[in-house]
DNA sequence: TCAAGTTTGGGGACATGTCAACAACCACGC
DNA sequence: GCGTGGTTGTTGACATGTCCCCAAACTTGA
């Protein structure tokens, strides 16, 4: 991000290049980002033959009454498309994780029940998966680069839903 | 994380579950990353027509002298699989944004080289994309938070990629 | 020399995630 | 009641990325 080797002359408005410091923890949060999923990924799978989204909806819909969730609010919780929910929930039904229902009161919605597999599956699944974010990255870092990275996400997370709401 | 619900008793070795600023860090670090990359790629593909694998290969390729670098070198820089750089270069080369070459001195081995189509993709995009990483995490950071961030990032790579050497 | 192991790039099958479009349904105004 | 517009979930087409396996070429050591 440097970019001196692109060759710019002088834009209209000139482009602020990133600092060295600016450089460094982009380059970094990428690269972090890459190893990190990668692994996290393959411990889950590994250990519990889940992939990271399946973990995210058996974790989800475990919290709610009766491990039952109407798409919808599984979608918002997790930020994740409505689309994205529904391709996740098929191939998850597929394997026997959870099993679809219809919706009290409107019939429009579907609802999310886990299966006595997909029960099992989480509880299973969970002790594992903490230890792998703590290996990978919990145990790696002080309080204090704890508590700021939450404040990081925290900032990139209120302006980028702000944005959902009014784009910009 | 703190999965109270999933109701164990007590297992053989106790699992540590994340306290509360862990699990802030964990949530928001996973909430950052599912925004952020969208909204940087959806800028990308916007703004310049590329996808963020794209403008990475074309960004790395295009500071090599010649603008020409090996598929293995590519591949170790940005710590992507062979596999990987084989599909993505196939794909862009199907779209004219690189060419795939022989390499001079290792008959295995092939070159990938920027076309001017390439070429003129990379510098039109860079502008736009650091504006887009500056609006959506740098300038919402401290310099501070940005140091932090650019450690935190140090530690887990360097965890990670001691692990690719010797897995534990 | 030449056989065995390593390195390099590629292909196929599959899982994931995006966007665009659609059908069914609800809610609100008149 | 009833049409209009928003909501909800689904599907299809496509891009991306992983794993497993293969073929060709290089390297090493007997």
């Amino acid at each position: 991000m440097t970019c001196q080797h692109l060759g710019y002359a002088r834009t209209v408005t000139a482009t602020r290049w990133l600092t060295a410091p600016e450089d460094r923890a982009w380059r970094g949060y990428r690269r972090m980002r890459a190893l990190l999923d990668l692994r996290i990924n393959r411990d889950l799978t590994n250990d519990a033959g889940l992939s990271e989204p399946d973990y995210d909806v058996l974790s989800n819909v475990s919290e709610a009454p009766g491990r039952t969730m109407r798409m919808n609010e599984l979608a918002a919780r997790m930020l994740w498309t409505r689309t994205r929910v529904s391709h996740q929930v098929r191939r998850m039904e597929q394997r026997g994780l959870v099993t679809r229902g219809e919706c009290p009161g409107d019939a429009r919605g579907a609802m999310v029940e886990l299966t006595e597999a997909g029960w099992s599956a989480i509880r299973a699944a969970a002790p594992d998966h903490v230890r792998s974010v703590r290996d990978n990255l919990i145990d790696l870092l002080s309080p204090e680069q704890i508590a700021t990275l939450g404040d990081i996400a925290d900032h990139v997370i209120e302006r980028l839903t702000m944005d959902e709401r009014k784009p910009g």
